[in-house]
DNA sequence: ACCTATCCTGAACCACCGTTCATGTTGATG
DNA sequence: CATCAACATGAACGGTGGTTCAGGATAGGT
C-alpha cells in the first residue's frame, strides 16, 4: 500500500475547473450538454475530462456529490444555530427545507442528468452528515412540541426528494407550505 | 373542408397496436427504447410508426394522452359514487389519489420519456375533465368539513405531479399519508 | 539544468438512434 | 374484378455524442 505520489498542481486546478464548469454548463444548457462543451467551458481538452473522470456518469456523480456536501453543511449550520440556543428548531428546519427546495430548483438539470445516467454519488459520508443533522433538528422540534412525533428523516427525504423543481417560485412556496403543514403537531394522520 | 375519407381498417388496427406496444416497451425497457424495438413489439415496420406519428415525441405524447384519459375516467367515476350518496367525498378523493400514485409508479418510465422529449399531450380536454371532477370532490369534502377550506385543485396537482415514483410501495403509501394529512381540516397552515 | 512520470491535447473513431424514401402490398370503392 | 389511393416495408442515411489514444507539453524532484 505505498502512498501514491501527490497529484500535480495543474491537475488539481483542472479538476476543480472541470467540476464547476460541468455544473454551470448543465445548469445553463440542459442535462444533455456534450463533453466537448463542458471541456471548452473549463478551458481544457476533452481528453482531460476523461483523465479525471473515466465516464460522463462519474463526472455528473461528482457534481452531485458537491451539492450534497453543500446541503450537509447547511443542515449542520442550522443545527448549530439551534444548539447554541439562538433559534427554534422548527423554524430552522423549515428555513433549511426552503433552501433545499430553492437550490434543487436551480440545479434541477444536474439532477435530471444524474437520473438519466444512473449516477449515484459514491459519497455516502455527506449524506450521512445531512441525515444526522436533520434527525437532530427533528428531535429538537419534537421536544419543543412543534413537530409531529411520528415524523422521521426518512419522511423528510421522501417528501423533498421529489420537490417540484419545474414549477414557478410561487408554486414552490405553496408546495412547501402544504408539505410542511403535514409535519406539524396540529396535523393527525388519517390512515394507516 | 370536405370530410376526409375514413381510415383503412388495418391502419386503425396498427395504430392501436403501436400505441399499446409503445407503452409496454417503454415501461419494460426504460424511457430510451428505440423506435425499432417498439415497431418490432407491435409487429410492424419502423416506417409504419412514422406514418401514424410523425415523430417519437408525438408517439409518446399519444401514450401519455391515453393515460390522462384513464385518470379522468377514474376521477369522474369517483365523483359519481359520491354524487349518488354512496360514498364520502374525502374517502373517494383519498382512494383516487392513491390510485394515481400507484399508476404513476407503474408508468414512470413513460413520464420520464415524455419529459425528456418535451412531449405535451395536445389533449387538454381530458385534463379538464379530470380537473373538473377533482374540483367537485374537493368542494364536497369541504362541505363535509373534512378538507381544509384553502385547498384547490392546483394544490392537488402540485402535490401529485411529484409523487415518488421511484420508491418502494411502502414508501409510496407513507408519502400519501403525509401529503393527505396536510389537506385535512385538522391541519393549519404555519406560514404565508 | 536535466530527466521522467504525470498530465494534456484534439482529431478521429464508433455505436447508436431518429428519420426518410423508393418500392411493394392491400383494403376499399364502383 | 379491376383499379387506385392508402398503407406498409426496411435498408440506408445523417447527425450526434461519448470515448480513445498517439503524440506533445510540463511540473517537480534530484
Amino acid at each position: 500500500m505505498a502512498q501514491a505520489r501527490a497529484p500535480r498542481a495543474d491537475a488539481v486546478r483542472n479538476r476543480r475547473k472541470i467540476l464547476s464548469a460541468a455544473g454551470e454548463q448543465i445548469t445553463a444548457h440542459g442535462p444533455d450538454v456534450g463533453m466537448d462543451e463542458i471541456a471548452a467551458a473549463a478551458g481544457v481538452a476533452v481528453g482531460t475530462l476523461y483523465r479525471h473522470f473515466p465516464t460522463k456518469t462519474d463526472l455528473v456523480a461528482a457534481v452531485v456529490a458537491e451539492h450534497v456536501a453543500r446541503v450537509a453543511d447547511d443542515a449542520e449550520a442550522a443545527l448549530a444555530r439551534v444548539a447554541s440556543g439562538g433559534a427554534r428548531a422548527m423554524d430552522e428546519l423549515a428555513a433549511f427545507l426552503g433552501r433545499v427546495v430553492e437550490t434543487s430548483a436551480t440545479d434541477r438539470a444536474v439532477k435530471a442528468a444524474a437520473q438519466t445516467l444512473g449516477a449515484t454519488p459514491g459519497d455516502r459520508a455527506a449524506e450521512d452528515r445531512a441525515s444526522a443533522a436533520v434527525t437532530a433538528l427533528i428531535h429538537a422540534g419534537q421536544a419543543d412540541g412543534d413537530i409531529h412525533p411520528d415524523v422521521t428523516v426518512a419522511d423528510i427525504y421522501l417528501l423533498f426528494s421529489t420537490a417540484p423543481t419545474d414549477q414557478p417560485a410561487t408554486a414552490r412556496t405553496r408546495w412547501l407550505t402544504l408539505v410542511t403543514t403535514g409535519l406539524t403537531t396540529h396535523a393527525r394522520a388519517t390512515s394507516t
